[in-house]
RNA sequence: GUGGGUGUAGCUCAGUUGGUUAGAGCGCCAGUUUGUGGUAUUGGAGGUCGAGGGUUCGAGCCCCUCCUCCCACCCCA
C-alpha cells in the first residue's frame, strides 16, 4: 500500500485548519453581512448538466465516473453551473436570487503552486437583475471580503467584455480569432508589446492595421480609473458596444467611490477573462506581493449561462474566491493569524487528587462561552506550562492545595508572564476582556 | 499534457574523485533534586538515503524506469 494522499489533493492539518476556518467563518460573516444567505449542492451532479459549460478544455478536467447504479456522473467544476441547475429545478425561487456557496470543487489539472485539484471556493451570485447597482455589489462584498480578512495591497481589476468586443472589432475579428486574440491580450503585460505584436500576427483574420489601436487602447490606459474611461471613449468610444460599456462602467464607478473602495477596483482593458460565458462585467483580483500567483478572487456578468437550464436568459453576475489559493499565499507571505490552539485557557493539572478541582474550573469556564482545555495527566507545571506556550494558549490556570482551600485560582498571562491569585469568577472577567476572538 | 530541475531524520539541509557502524542545525523526548513557560546546559530517540531494477568487489553518490515536489508553457480559484 502506498501510504500517500492523491497529487494535487492535500491535508489541513488541525494547526492549519483552525487558520483556515478562521478565513471561512469571516468570508460567511461578510457575505451574510450584505444579505446573502447560504446554498448546497451536491458533490456530484449527472454529467450532462456539467457537459457543454465549460469548454473543450474545461471538459477534460471534470472528474467523471459511472456509479453503482451505472448512471453518468460528474464531481462539479464550480459552483456557478450548479446554481444554474437549481434555479431551473425549484420553480418556487423567484428574482432578484441572492446566495453564497462555499464548497469545494473538483478539476483534474495539472497542479501547480497555488493551484489544486480540490480546492475550496466561496461564491456569491445575484441572479435577475442586470444594473449597475448590482454589478458595483459584487465588487463591494468582493472588497469587504479581502478587508475582512485583513488583506492589504490587493487590486480587483475590472474590465468590460463590451470593451473586449470592441478591441476585437479594431483588429478586424469577430467570431473566429476572438478568443486567441483576447488570450494574448490578457498575457500583454507579461510578454510586452512587441511578443504582442509578432504572436498577434499569426491569427488567421487579423488586420494588423489596428493592432497599434489596441496597444494605444490598453498600453496607454492611465491609473486612475476616471481617467481609464476618459481615454478609453477618446479611443473606442464610437464603437456601439463599447459606448454602452463604458457608461456602465461609469455608472459603476459612482457606485464605488460612494462606497468608498474606488481605491480598491481598478478598470484595466487588458484583463480578459470571459473567455467562456461572460457578458459584461469581469473582475480579477490580484495580491500586490504575489503577481505571479494568480488570481485569488475573480467573476463576471454572465447573463447567458443561467439560460441553457432555463430556457430564457436569466441576468446574474457573481464573484469567487478560491480559499485554498489564498491561503497557500498568505502563508506564504507568513500573514496568518499563529494560534495553534483553539483555547483560550488552560486549566493545568496540579495532581490527580486535584483533578476534580480543575474539571470543575473547566466547566464554569466553558459555561461562561470560554474556549478551555484541561491538561490531559498530572505532569510537573513546567510541562504543562511548556505545551500552553507552544500551543499560543493565552492563559493558564492552577489550582493546587492552597489555592483550594482558599477557593481561589492562580491566573497567568504567557504573554505577560504576570501571575495572580483570583477567584475564578474575577479570571473568568479577565479572559473575557482580554481575547479577541470574533464574535460569533 | 510538454520542457528543465529536485527528492538524505518531523523540518531546513551537508555528505568530498563511488570505499568501513550516513551527519549538522532546528524540532521532539528526558534530566539539571521535587508549586511555574519562553533563555542556558546535559543526555536520548529518530533515517530500508523517494520506489523498483541495473553497473560494480563495493552505490546516498553512476545508468534506466516509475513516483513526488518545484520552475516555465498552458489554463485557472
Amino acid at each position: 500500500m502506498k501510504v500517500q494522499s492523491l497529487k494535487g489533493f492535500r491535508d489541513y492539518l488541525p494547526e492549519e485548519m483552525l487558520q483556515k476556518d478562521r478565513m471561512l467563518d469571516s468570508v460567511r460573516q461578510v457575505f451574510e453581512r450584505h444579505g446573502y444567505p447560504p446554498l448546497m449542492t451536491p458533490a456530484l451532479e449527472y454529467s450532462d448538466v456539467l457537459l457543454g459549460k465549460y469548454g473543450d478544455d474545461g471538459e477534460m478536467l471534470l472528474y467523471r465516473f459511472r456509479d453503482h447504479g451505472d448512471r453518468d456522473v460528474a464531481m462539479r467544476f464550480d459552483l456557478t453551473v450548479p446554481l444554474a441547475r437549481v434555479l431551473a429545478e425549484h420553480g418556487e425561487i423567484t428574482f432578484p436570487f441572492r446566495r453564497y456557496q462555499i464548497a469545494p470543487v473538483w478539476r483534474a489539472e495539472k497542479p501547480a503552486r497555488g493551484r489544486f485539484r480540490e480546492f475550496v471556493q466561496c461564491d456569491v451570485d445575484l441572479v435577475g437583475v442586470d444594473s449597475a447597482a448590482a454589478d458595483a455589489e459584487m465588487l463591494v462584498v468582493g472588497t469587504a471580503v479581502m478587508d475582512q480578512l485583513g488583506i492589504e495591497g490587493y487590486q480587483i481589476r475590472v474590465n468590460h467584455r463590451g470593451i473586449l468586443a470592441a478591441l476585437c472589432r479594431l483588429v478586424g475579428l469577430t467570431q473566429t480569432g476572438e478568443v486567441a486574440f483576447l488570450r494574448l491580450l490578457d498575457k500583454l503585460d507579461k510578454i510586452g508589446a512587441d511578443k504582442f505584436r509578432s504572436q498577434v500576427g499569426e491569427i488567421p483574420g487579423i488586420d494588423p492595421a489596428g493592432v497599434d489601436r489596441v496597444l494605444g487602447t490598453v498600453l496607454e490606459a492611465p491609473e486612475d480609473s476616471r481617467q481609464v474611461l476618459e481615454h478609453l471613449s477618446t479611443t473606442i468610444g464610437n464603437d456601439s458596444v463599447a459606448a454602452e460599456a463604458i457608461a456602465r462602467m461609469e455608472a459603476v464607478q459612482v457606485l464605488l467611490e460612494a462606497s468608498g473602495i474606488a481605491a480598491s477596483c481598478r478598470i484595466d482593458p487588458s484583463i480578459a477573462r470571459g473567455l467562456s460565458y461572460y457578458t459584461g462585467l469581469v473582475y480579477e483580483t490580484y495580491l500586490d506581493a504575489l503577481p505571479g500567483f494568480g488570481s485569488v478572487m475573480s467573476g463576471g456578468r454572465y447573463d447567458g449561462l443561467l439560460g441553457m437550464f432555463l430556457g430564457k436568459d436569466v441576468p446574474a453576475i457573481g464573484i469567487s474566491l478560491g480559499i485554498d489559493r489564498l491561503f497557500a499565499a498568505l502563508k506564504e507571505l507568513d500573514l496568518l493569524d499563529s494560534r495553534t490552539q483553539p483555547a483560550d485557557v488552560m486549566v493545568a493539572q496540579f495532581s490527580e487528587e486535584l483533578a476534580g478541582a480543575s474539571f470543575g474550573a473547566a466547566a464554569q469556564l466553558r459555561r461562561a462561552g470560554i474556549h478551555t482545555l484541561v491538561y490531559p495527566r498530572e505532569v510537573k507545571l513546567k510541562k504543562q506550562l511548556q505545551y500552553a506556550q507552544k500551543a499560543g494558549i493565552p492563559f493558564v490556570i492552577v489550582i493546587g492545595g492552597d489555592e483550594q482551600k482558599a477557593g481561589t485560582v492562580q491566573f497567568r498571562s504567557m504573554e505577560q508572564g504576570q501571575q495572580e491569585e483570583l477567584s475564578l469568577t474575577e479570571a473568568i472577567e479577565k479572559i473575557a476582556q482580554t481575547r479577541c476572538r470574533d464574535a460569533k
